[in-house]
DNA sequence: TTCATAAATGAATAAATATTCATTTATATT
DNA sequence: AATATAAATGAATATTTATTCATTTATGAA
């Protein structure tokens, strides 16, 4: 008997990506992915139920990643700029090389798609990184204010470094990169 | 004869925002944008010559909301720091007062609706702060890099700031907004 | 090599949505 | 007050798009 191939499934998941990127979650059609991925439109549905799962798999499926990258070899028993940095430079190449991913989070957000619960969820996965800050308070290493705006702060910096190299086309040398890091960690010192 | 009410626009915008926001460009219908407006269906396609050219209006109607506000009571001549205080506080405030708005031109950016010219255009809303960031690395008050990064982190804090606000619904006192203004203040001066 | 089974196909159908238009309504002008 | 004109309506139509399904294709098991 012929077997399903697993492979598609990534398939599918970047052509939805790269026409999300181009023309949003409200230009995507289930044809267009299809064509996109090489595909023919029925073969979408042996995969995915409709269309609102496969927006949904594929939502959970970024976020994944992005749980894995965020915290990718950093070590809570190493001193605090160290952790912070390793962070820092995480979730800034995160951004940018899964950039796709993250717009289809962003458009996820504002969709019919995703539900109030699994937004909720989101906020976890900063989880180790609100620890960090904390303990970064304790130390007096960092400004004693409400965690919430120390991690909208970072955030905040990051996500756009991400948009405008990417929009803009910019390359982010060693030079430049360390220059960003220095502006947060200015800001954010004590 | 009837005489055509120009106020409709305006419901039919805000009808639209409060749409996209809540449902994402993807989620609008005309039928669901009448029904909010509170007109019939058939009406829409008298102030607005399809669904395309609504959203391209709304658009530039946003944009030029944005141009205005940002730089309302700003003098040039005033001291670096009171000007650029000036500045980040119109942002910060536009972005909250105006967040659908907002949403609204983020989720242009990525969708078939908005050509690249029209998203060229947006980078010359910022041009006096360009200008104000270049005075500012003269008079050596803020660090000497590229204005394009000062520019990305800065907008960077204050979209993250208006989203979290919004998303978790937390209030803007004075003391917190002077405490995020000294983060970016911070992260930038000299 | 044949068979059985599930994947893959893409045209056909169903469903959703944009757009039109014959009719009604409101109001400036006379 | 009567008329003419354009707005407003919303059901009907056109268009687009999601989904299905009869048929074909590929492959592990016998």
């Amino acid at each position: 008997m012929k077997v399903k191939d697993e492979n598609k499934i990534n398939d599918i998941y970047t052509a939805t990506l790269k026409l999300v990127r181009a023309n949003g979650l409200a230009g995507i059609t289930m044809q267009s992915v299809a064509k996109e991925a090489g595909i023919a439109t029925g073969t979408l549905y042996i995969y995915f139920e409709n269309k609102e799962m496969l927006i949904i798999r594929l939502f959970d499926a970024c976020v994944k990643n992005s749980a894995s990258d965020f915290f990718k070899s950093y070590d809570p028993g190493s001193p605090f700029k160290v952790g912070f940095r390793v962070i820092w430079s995480n979730i800034v190449q995160h951004r940018i090389s899964r950039f796709d991913e993250s717009i289809l989070i962003e458009q996820c957000f504002h969709s019919p798609f995703i539900d109030e619960d699994t937004k909720t969820t989101l906020k976890k996965m900063f989880e180790p990184l609100v620890q960090l800050l904390d303990r970064g308070k304790n130390e007096h290493l960092i400004k004693n204010m409400d965690t919430f705006w120390l991690l909208t702060f970072m955030i905040g910096t990051i996500n756009e470094i991400a948009k405008r190299v990417t929009y803009f086309n910019k390359k982010l040398t060693k030079e430049i990169l360390d220059a960003n890091f220095q502006l947060c960690w200015d800001g954010i010192k004590a």
